[in-house]
DNA sequence: CGGTGTGAATTCATTCACAGCG
DNA sequence: CGCTGTGAATGAATTCACACCG
């Protein structure tokens, strides 16, 4: 029941840096991007703090990041922004370009289509889809040369193009069967848009971008402060007997 | 030194339920959606291992969430789901309906002013600011008599409109300067789309929604896939010799 | 019996604080 | 001396496992 478990995961033998946490994972885009810009900027080295701040994250936090891909600071001195840029790049698998599909081309795929950021950074579009016949044909301005087929060759377009990444950006009603179409065809990551949690196997990997869920946050906190300032207006003694109206 | 220190944040007195672990509040909205799904097909009860499912996280972990809550279950039985759906809502503060301002137009300001979820659950457009002259007065389908105006009224739709979260969708260059306005404007949450870390006070709420971000992570994880895979298609016992190409 | 609610155990992430190196 | 890199300490989130109740 014990005595399976490795205890440790990082720190095997001399330049091993398997297993990056997924937290860090998830911050090392930012960091990319902060020394991409300090980098064309002519800024030769950063410290951690200063890096830190720019990204807004502690600087000890940034330093552990940073200590999963390897030592590559200098003590007194700081990171030297080129080669750190290059490593994080390296380790993002940037330094390669991913093709990547989009699944509707309604507002919210056009939008993508046309985002810059997305081609800046190494991803390639080579397909777009929908299952609108008014839409097929029709070109997109930030892919060129790129027009949006049917949805029924969905297939094809994996086969011939091998994308990397599939862009889900369907009504919810359609986005399980599209899902499903994707990961028949061999595809394993998926960043999905539409309003559901989808159902994949394991050795696919979806990441969510849900709008609706992200002012809900935001709206929990928003009230939680009104909530509280209310209090405060109202009393200003009362620790807490707020909130159990019902 | 210590001795400030609350040591538990949840389970006060009674009735109450303070500090929802940030974890939990990100995962309400998923439920509140499935819930309320359920309840739209007439579904009366779920149980924690069903709603579990559906939402993609393991049973366990939903009843904790639920339990922050409060007790709404029935053992041996599960939830109810219209009351569950409300309490839900509740919390989230879904039960008023927020006013929300979108700046910057372009593609991806407009994709989200059209997007039918917004409206669906409680957020209601009552700003569309731009600083390019050619969009001003011009209107969006789904934000009925809501027309564009220049980013120099931001301060006045401020406060007539008295918006509860801002929404930015500019170039990352314009995004700090307008943050800076809107959190001088009073307002204290906002949904930050361009690729920029913002800067604010503690007491402003920040959620970003960064797509480069989101294809990095995807990107990283394929690549590990498909080194790793290719390490054990060339050599079988080689336990870690990889990548330390450069 | 079946399924919730929850302490206890575990795993994961962040922060602290400082040794050690350039 | 200044700043990195990192063990150790703390804290947060998840999972386990089962008492308890309808």
């Amino acid at each position: 029941m014990a005595a399976l478990t490795h205890k440790y995961s990082g720190g095997f033998a001399v330049g091993t840096r398997r297993g990056i946490p997924e937290a860090t994972v998830a911050r090392l885009p930012i960091y990319h991007r902060v020394l991409a810009g300090l980098n064309d900027l002519g800024v030769a080295t950063v410290s951690s703090e200063e890096l830190a701040n720019s990204s807004g994250v502690s600087s000890a936090k940034l330093r552990k990041d940073l200590s999963h891909l390897g030592s590559y600071g200098t003590r007194g001195v700081g990171y030297d922004v080129e080669f750190l840029v290059y490593q994080i790049a390296r380790e993002l698998g940037l330094t390669q370009d991913w093709p990547v599909i989009i699944v509707g081309v309604g507002n919210l795929g056009r939008a993508l289509a046309n985002y810059g950021g997305f081609a800046s950074r190494g991803f390639r579009i080579v397909g777009l889809l929908d299952a609108d016949p008014a839409l097929i044909g029709s070109d997109v301005a930030l892919a060129p040369g790129i027009r949006v087929r049917h949805l029924d060759e969905l297939e094809r377009v994996v086969e011939e193009a091998e994308p990397a990444i599939a862009v889900i950006a369907t009504p919810a009603l359609a986005a399980q069967d599209v899902c499903d179409r994707v990961v028949a065809a061999g595809m394993t990551s998926i960043l999905n848009f539409a309003p559901v949690v989808l159902n994949v196997g394991d050795r696919v990997e979806v990441r969510k971008v849900d709008l609706a869920t992200e002012l809900q946050i935001l709206a929990f906190h928003e009230q939680r402060r009104s909530r509280d300032t209310e209090v405060v207006v109202t009393d200003s003694k009362v620790s807490l007997t707020v909130g159990g109206a019902l």
